[in-house]
DNA sequence: TAGCGCCCCCTGCTGGA
DNA sequence: TCCAGCAGGGGGCGCTA
């Protein structure tokens, strides 16, 4: 059998970053959905041949994906790597030490910032605990030593450490953007698959360039337009890299879905190099799973940088810089949500980020309420007490003062955090989304939120530091602990999608709650948002007369239990019965309702049946033409279409907590949502395991696919190389001590 | 032929043993 | 580490207008 190191995991969409202090290693970012599965028996030895050739065929792969390579993928597989091909390499230095395969088999495994020889993949993120576990695999085409995307089923994202040989040529055989990176040792290529598009290899490649080119502080001071319309921007002095129009490709337009388009709708063209898209929360748990790593990373460029004649651009820059994708353009969101729309410099805003905000993320629930309304944006943000260091926060932050800045105004965003602010006040239960949105409002609002949008950047970096054990210790060091922890912490949750169900669901619940409830706040809402996607149809479902025997139980019993079902917790697509509401009846009984909260919907049933069917007809049939958007209070998908109405009702069974696949095995009770999942269940009854492992002498099998997957990493995680450990933890201390610096 | 519904498969994540 | 469950996304297939 062949070796499985056909590499199809590699995309030209991807960053690289270099450390002037560490001269030949550099951080490059690659993703790509068709980063399927294989990986490198590790037969070959240190320096040994890579790749595949350009003419090899996804057939070659022992995947147990293979079999899905419709005509299309291939296409897309040959698009993105038909550039690629494989050279050998000759034992490379990294700090005066030689890397020797025994090296990468023995200390590599750790992940960040490891070097690789090319052809070899290893496992990252799983130290992570658990977050988002990436590969990495070498496929540098040239005679570069990268460390890249594995290409087995962890491949939505992916990260690469890409070690240059000063003085290497780039290949010949690069493709444009293999040659755009290979051009420019000392760059940053950010992945730009992030879902959306990137699009073809003419496009990439510029704004690759730009993105190499284009100095941290240049963008941040960039609007999103900018960034999208300047790809080309002069390399900073330092080459200390950033943030350009990769940026802006996959950083801003995969989370700048608030038009209310799909996602498909940021790519007017189809990606070549990615077969299937990547959704945004996908995408931002990719670069999550960075954190990390970008800590390392932005260490290094913090002492690549170490000459700032001003601290927070330093700083600042050091941190974007050397941020992974994900963690960078969550560190830019961050300071990005202290630039006002008119956008102050870059290193005011940041500065002003950690001087006027606390650098901790504190959320406290004792907060006091939230000031009028009416206070500028940085009163905002002054009054912000709960900034959960949710890196969505800062994608949010992004994607709020990025759409803002083309489509709605700042103030229409920060009248909506107010009102939230004035409803729930800062730290409710759904803070965790409410305050992401916040901050990323605050950030659209031009400067509101900035000390949180700033410090959900350290936290992230924090956060991956944290991971990386290797805190400093320290009045400040703690300060951002708790603020990385939270970050971490944060960044296990579901992702914030393009924006906070919380604007409108808040709005919508407050104020139809409001409403029936006589003004309990007394505070009149706007009805309407102008950033909004389109809203449900008006059902006026107080008037909506059920299905079911008696029809709906109207909501008024919310007055004794309102918080369920004001979707304060962030149910979202929660735990089954979070649609269910204890209602006291006549003769003090209390009986469960299944209350829909369906935006503007308030109708309560008896029966499980009967929600299901409310759903169903009110809600989803109604759709008809309409984008097949779930406006359930709390739900996690806020308000991001499904591309199916059949997908749509099958998501509504999490919320009506309908299982109508049930087994048929005796003595097993057990029901399911879905199809698949009950078929799933049913190998437990009949033992089947039909995934086997891949890996080649490998024999396991499991039951199903995710299993499989984690197991056949375990494979990877085969390599180490002290000296690049080294290398990283030297760097990540750096950004530490950097940080803590910043903050005081 | 396009649109739609349905199904299948893959994948990621989580929790528990 | 493995098992089990949940849920989303992409794509294929068949039916129908």
């Amino acid at each position: 059998m062949q070796n499985p190191s056909a590499l199809f995991g590699m995309v030209s969409h991807c960053q690289t970053q270099t450390f002037s202090d560490f001269p030949g290693l550099s951080l490059s970012v690659y993703g790509s959905k068709a980063d399927l599965c294989s990986w490198r028996a590790g037969n070959g030895g240190f320096g040994s041949q890579i790749c595949r050739s350009p003419n090899e065929t996804p057939t070659h792969m022992n995947c147990a994906s293979q079999k899905r390579f419709s005509a299309s993928e291939e296409k897309a597989h040959h698009a993105a790597k038909a550039p690629r091909s494989c050279l050998s390499l000759p034992p490379v230095q990294v700090n005066g030490a030689y890397c020797s395969e025994k090296d990468l088999d023995t200390e590599l495994g750790d992940a960040e910032g490891t070097l690789m020889r090319c052809g070899q993949s290893l496992l990252v993120g799983g130290h992570l605990g658990g977050l988002y576990t990436q590969s990495l695999h070498c496929d540098r085409p040239t005679p570069d030593l990268i460390l890249q995307d594995g290409p087995h089923q962890d491949t939505r994202s992916c990260s690469a450490f890409q070690r240059t040989l000063p003085g290497a040529s780039p290949g010949s055989d690069c493709g444009t953007a293999n040659r755009a990176r290979s051009c420019l040792p000392y760059s940053i290529k950010q992945e730009n698959s992030m879902g959306y598009k990137i699009s073809n290899t003419g496009v990439h490649s510029s704004s690759q360039a730009g993105f190499q080119n284009c100095s941290g502080g240049q963008v941040l001071g960039m609007t999103r337009d900018e960034l999208v319309g300047a790809p080309h921007v002069n390399t900073s002095a330092s080459g200390v890299c950033t943030v350009g129009s990769a940026v802006s490709e996959s950083a801003v337009q995969p989370f700048n879905n608030e038009d209310g388009s799909s996602p498909l709708a940021l790519s007017p063209s189809a990606s070549r190099h990615s077969a299937r898209l990547l959704s945004a929360s996908s995408l931002r748990r990719r670069c999550l799973s960075l954190a990390s790593q970008s800590s390392a990373a932005a260490a290094a460029s913090v002492a690549a940088s170490s000459s700032p004649s001003t601290p927070e651009e330093i700083n600042i820059t050091a941190i974007i810089c050397s941020s992974s994708q994900m963690s960078m353009v969550a560190c830019v969101n961050g300071f990005r949500s202290n630039l006002s729309p008119s956008s102050a410099g870059f290193s005011s805003s940041s500065s002003s980020s950690s001087s006027s905000s606390p650098p901790s993320n504190s959320c406290s629930r004792e907060a006091p309420p939230r000031p009028p309304p009416h206070g500028s944006p940085q009163q905002h943000t002054l009054q912000e007490s709960c900034q959960l260091s949710s890196p969505a926060t800062c994608l949010l932050s992004l994607s709020s003062s990025s759409s803002s800045s083309s489509s709605s105004s700042s103030s229409s965003v920060s009248s909506v955090e107010q009102e939230q602010g004035q409803s729930q006040g800062p730290c409710e239960g759904r803070g965790s989304m409410l305050q992401g949105r916040g901050a990323g409002g605050a950030a659209g609002g031009g400067g509101g939120g900035g000390g949180g949008g700033g410090s959900d950047g350290l936290g992230l970096l924090m956060s991956g530091a944290l991971m990386s054990g290797m805190l400093h210790s320290g009045p400040e060091a703690a300060t951002l602990l708790d603020g990385g922890q939270r970050s971490g912490a944060v960044l296990k949750q579901e992702p914030l999608d393009d924006f906070s169900p919380s604007e409108d669901e808040l709005f919508q619940h407050h104020y139809h709650h409001h409403h029936h409830l006589s003004g309990r706040s007394g505070q009149l809402r706007q009805p309407h948002h102008p950033s909004r996607p389109a809203m449900p149809p008006p059902y006026h479902l107080h008037q909506y007369q059920g299905p079911g025997p008696g029809g709906p139980l109207h909501h008024q019993s919310q007055q004794t239990a309102p918080p369920s079902s004001l979707g304060l917790k962030p149910t979202s697509g929660g735990p089954p019965g979070s649609h269910t509401e204890r209602e006291e009846v006549g003769g003090g009984a209390l009986v469960d309702k299944q209350v829909c909260r369906w935006i503007d919907c308030s109708a309560a049933y008896e029966q499980q049946e009967e929600l299901v069917r409310h759903i169903e007809k009110v809600h989803i049939d109604q759709r008809k033409g309409e984008d097949f958007t779930c406006f359930w209070a709390g739900c996690i998908r806020r308000y991001k279409p499904f591309n199916a109405r059949y997908k749509l009702l099958i998501h509504m069974r999490v919320h009506s907590g309908e299982k109508p696949n049930k087994c048929m095995f005796e003595s097993c009770n057990k029901a399911f949502s879905r199809l698949e999942n009950l078929k799933i269940h049913l190998r437990s009854h009949t033992g089947e395991k039909p995934y086997l492992c891949q890996h080649p002498g490998c024999q396991k099998a499991f039951s199903n696919s995710s299993d499989r997957a984690k197991h056949q990493r375990t494979h990877l995680d085969t390599v180490r190389n002290p000296q690049v450990s080294q290398c990283f933890t030297r760097v990540l201390n750096l950004a530490l001590l950097q940080i803590v610096w910043v903050v005081a």
